[in-house]
DNA sequence: GAATCACATTTCCTATAGGATTCACCGGCC
DNA sequence: GGCCGGTGAATCCTATAGGAAATGTGATTC
């Protein structure tokens, strides 16, 4: 009922599935709920103040994603967290879609396409990079939307579906939820030089500088793993 | 041990949401839900005899495979047939992820994987090639289980699961359900080169008869969706 | 004749209840 | 001490009921 009478005044009438939806997802970034921990239909019910059917619902499209796993008739519990040889596993199917993602919007480009990519660049610059949710959620998203647009501008919806598959994306900002952003300068640069890409109508050099980009991201988050382990040991 | 023989199996019992998911899969490939059709939910369950709350988890898994559309307060209906356009697209997305797969799955080949793919291949040729549902069926999921030991074996849980995103398969299946087979000859002659490839450990040569696969199967189903559309016009 | 409004039906959406299953705890037995 | 079986609580799963919204129908009005 809360959330219902919360934001049940937009444009697009929402139902309480999504709204659960929605904060399941937050929840789940957030890392109020941790890897491995069981998510009980009822007692998620109970704290959202909604039936199960609901929140049942919501469960199920998020399985898809990979968030969650389910066991029938013992229900869901979240995906575990990413080991630093599956998040290079994540890198290497990026260095397989994204490429192609890139050579193909390029021959899509126009005005609107690169002044969107210059924002998320901008937007990229401007956030914050401390290590708390609030402030690393916005550099996280200006990223995501970065790539996104790419994506989309493919021009083709199965190779649209194949990067979403790749939600992971979420899951790789879970990983990293306590250690900040650690490689905003390269990320910016490499960006950069993408946008630089399109705007020269050059398609083969954007394939090429995704690649250059992602293979950046896999060796300092493969190092960012190492830091990681080493703090979570000591 | 004997105990544990059902649970060990890993086959646990399955719910109803389960059996509603898969009457409503076969009920989609076998053309009885026609492309554009709505989906009831109560509808459903009194067809099936079940109530609504299962249908609805079953439609909310079903939508993230693309097979049905969802739109809030209105309900769901039977995702639109596919234009020759966007079966390009679809194959152009193949020929991005699936000769990657054929190059990494190459480096765990074993003969216990070639068994396998010479078996799926074996069963396409035996496989009967008649226009009618139940015949079709047993030869594209031999085409499909050749596709997916690869996709399983490049040993990659993303790259997989974009392969599963483009479950368009099955729409593709629908798109010449009343077509038949019709390039089943070539289909298997490019198999088994890629067989041949993975049985000499030469991974390269895997992904360029991958590709040369894809592109064939491309050009065929361009000019089979032209003959369909003369049919279906005359 | 076309547009509009009221009304009835269908359908979706949510809550609730109860049976079935699993899990956790605990006492008994080898 | 370790293993086994029973009991209770928590949980999942399914059915049912009713409110809310959308759709379809028919009469009225311009």
């Amino acid at each position: 009922m809360a959330i219902k009478d919360q934001a049940s005044r937009g444009v697009s009438r929402q139902v309480l599935a999504d709204h659960v939806y929605e904060a399941l997802l937050i929840a789940l970034m957030d890392g109020r709920l941790e890897a491995g921990t069981p998510v009980s239909i009822d007692g998620m019910a109970r704290e959202l103040d909604v039936s199960p059917t609901p929140v049942r619902e919501a469960l199920a499209r998020l399985e898809a994603t990979g968030m969650v796993r389910r066991t029938a008739l013992r229900g869901y519990r979240v995906a575990p967290l990413f080991t630093a040889a599956e998040l290079a596993d994540l890198m290497d199917a990026r260095l397989v879609i994204e490429p192609a993602n890139a050579f193909m919007a390029c021959g899509h480009a126009d005005a609107d396409l690169t002044d969107q990519l210059s924002q998320a660049i901008e937007d990229l610059k401007a956030a914050p990079r401390g290590p708390s949710f609030a402030e690393f959620r916005a550099y996280w998203e200006a990223d995501e939307r970065f790539h996104r647009l790419i994506a989309e501008h493919a021009n083709n919806q199965f190779l649209l579906s194949a990067y979403n598959a790749l939600g992971g994306q979420v899951q790789r900002f879970r990983f990293f939820g306590g250690l900040g952003v650690t490689d905003a300068d390269f990320a910016i640069a490499e960006h950069t030089e993408i946008l630089r890409a399109f705007e020269a109508g050059d398609a083969d050099l954007a394939r090429r500088k995704m690649i250059a980009h992602i293979e950046g991201v896999k060796q300092r988050s493969q190092h960012d793993s190492e830091v990681h382990d080493s703090e979570v040991r000591s």
